[in-house]
DNA sequence: GTGTTATATTTAGCTTGCTAAATATATGTC
DNA sequence: GACATATATTTAGCAAGCTAAATATAACAC
């Protein structure tokens, strides 16, 4: 087992991964958006209305992540929020005509980034990298 | 050309990603150090007395990130600063001995996270992953 | 020597992330 | 109904990240 090509394919993870955010951060900031917001909203146009704790579970990250989100984009005018009519505890939140509007823009600088990633990998290569990547997902679920 | 496969590829690296920080972040806590501390850290293990700047350039990252970092490390013991003798801008971060000691250890926990993401993926596949990587990686620079 | 430009670091303020604790509401048990 | 437990969200405070601006020092041009 060489160390080496281990730590290479870690190392490399890390940098495009990083690199990837920095550019797509950067990308992002004339829709007056931040990385992380993106996947937010991307969830809201499959379907809005649905609670906190609901985006939470899908993007998988912490609560208080999503009410500092959340309420960011509400103040940009992005989404709004209504508390459930049956459980007071519960917030479900709603896109704004403006929040809608950014799908066709977000969708499109999604596929810039994506494709200057995979810029001159093959789609055989392609099917490769996501069973790869499909696999180290589920090792690390 | 499948945008499913793309798609896919993509939300896998946010996922795989966003989870191996996660759990890195984990199992460095009771080393008393955060995710990006490790890799400062590991590039001052290599030889110390270097220039913030250099660290700036070595991690990818700004100075303020730097400057944080590092005052953070040395109110925990693991670094010292001193002023450079024949320019006054310039601070050299060198490592305390406390510093130097966790080498093994964060070493330790960086192998076990590289054989939970890699298990059970094959030597020749790694070979195809690294080099798929280092590609992805050289597009995006 | 003076003024301008460049460089290194710091300060201030923002973000998404997190943990811990608090607050309010709902549910279950007796 | 009273109490204990569970749940949803918020508040508070921390981190690594960033940008913008400030501060101090060095280098360069005249």
């Amino acid at each position: 087992m060489n160390d080496n090509v281990d730590c290479d394919i870690r190392q490399s993870l890390d940098k495009v991964s990083s690199q990837m955010r920095r550019d797509y951060s950067e990308s992002l900031r004339e829709l007056k958006l931040y990385v992380g917001q993106d996947n937010l909203l991307a969830r809201l146009w499959q379907g809005d209305g649905i609670t906190q704790m609901q985006l939470c579970e899908h993007l998988k990250c912490e609560p208080p992540t999503v009410t500092n989100m959340v309420k960011s984009l509400e103040q940009n005018g992005f989404i709004y929020r209504k508390r459930d009519e049956k459980d007071a505890r519960v917030m479900r939140i709603y896109l704004t005509d403006e929040g809608r509007e950014l799908q066709d823009p977000v969708d499109f600088k999604w596929k810039q980034q994506q494709e200057k990633l995979l810029h001159s990998i093959s789609p055989e290569e392609r099917l490769i990298l996501r069973d790869l990547m499909k696999r180290m997902e589920k090792n690390l679920s």
